[in-house]
DNA sequence: AATTACTCCAACCGCTATTAC
DNA sequence: AGTAATAGCGGTTGGAGTAAT
């Protein structure tokens, strides 16, 4: 280890030593902090070379006050997740998950507390997404096919073009339900534009989705609910659009 | 002006997972 | 296959800055 007999540094980092832990983690790469630490001449240890590295020096760090945009998906996300903070950084490019996490607990925290459950259930699993503010008694089609992932197993079955979902009424298609979208639909094929969506992208700044209502003529518009009025006859359509172009559509239909 | 309370966040610590030998 | 080294993760702490008294 780096420097046994001498007494490593701790606390602040100093300007002198960012500069040179900057250049010498250029230098050999962002691999075996030790060595990194031994070879700069740093009385740090290597693993604080590395946490002062990632969280600080390393480019493309945003820094700067977190965007509503980005509270906004850190809600969904620890919604869903709960503190997996490395996890959510990654899908906040130039945050870290220190910083998300700090955010967290001096930010949102309390903030969700106070809020209730009203926003954090609706963020809570995928299948609420699909149920909140819904009308329990339409069923819809989900016509896209395969989820299946350890990680995300609220979604149950893997053949989807065969499973009914309860979808809710038009308020579905509030603003805030496009970032929430994209948390899973990627995943749903197995496809070669699966795998660029998961790639080292941009984050939300590529991915977005354009969900839009039409009539769909296969349909019995004759159908009426309990309440005499007809729900049945229409498409909900939500199109991936990535890198300016469309990559795919993902359909709900109701089921007649 | 001095003191206390509070907030924020960088940095540390302990543990687990992964990689190298 | 086993062990040591390294990397990664999440919880916690301590100090600086600010607001309240």
């Amino acid at each position: 280890m780096a420097y046994q007999g001498d007494k490593l540094r701790k606390g602040s980092w100093l300007e002198e030593e960012d500069e040179r832990l900057t250049a010498f983690a250029t230098l050999l790469g962002e691999r075996k902090w030790d060595s990194i630490a031994i070879l700069s001449g740093l009385m740090r240890s290597g693993k604080s070379c590395r946490m002062r590295w990632l969280n600080y020096l390393q480019p493309n760090l945003k820094r700067g006050h977190i965007s509503a945009e980005e509270e906004q998906i850190v809600i969904q996300l620890h919604g869903q997740w709960g503190n997996k903070w490395a996890r959510i950084a990654r899908r906040l490019p130039g945050r870290t998950d220190n910083e998300i996490k700090n955010y967290w607990r001096t930010h949102l925290r309390k903030k969700t507390r106070e809020e209730g459950n009203s926003q954090s259930k609706v963020y809570s699993s995928k299948p609420e997404l699909l149920y909140q503010n819904g009308d329990s008694t339409s069923a819809w089609k989900y016509s896209i096919r395969d989820y299946n992932s350890a990680d995300d197993h609220i979604i149950g079955p893997t053949d989807f073009s065969l499973e009914h979902y309860e979808l809710p009424c038009m308020t579905y298609l509030n603003p805030s339900y496009e970032t929430r979208l994209y948390d899973w639909i990627p995943k749903l094929s197995n496809d070669q534009s699966q795998a660029e969506i998961h790639g080292e992208g941009n984050g939300l700044d590529w991915c977005f989705c354009d969900p839009a209502w039409k009539y769909s003529e296969d349909c019995d518009p004759g159908s009426l609910d309990s309440l005499g009025f007809s729900r049945l006859g229409y498409e909900l359509s939500i199109h991936l659009i990535v890198n300016m172009r469309k990559l795919q559509t993902v359909s709900f239909s109701d089921v007649c």
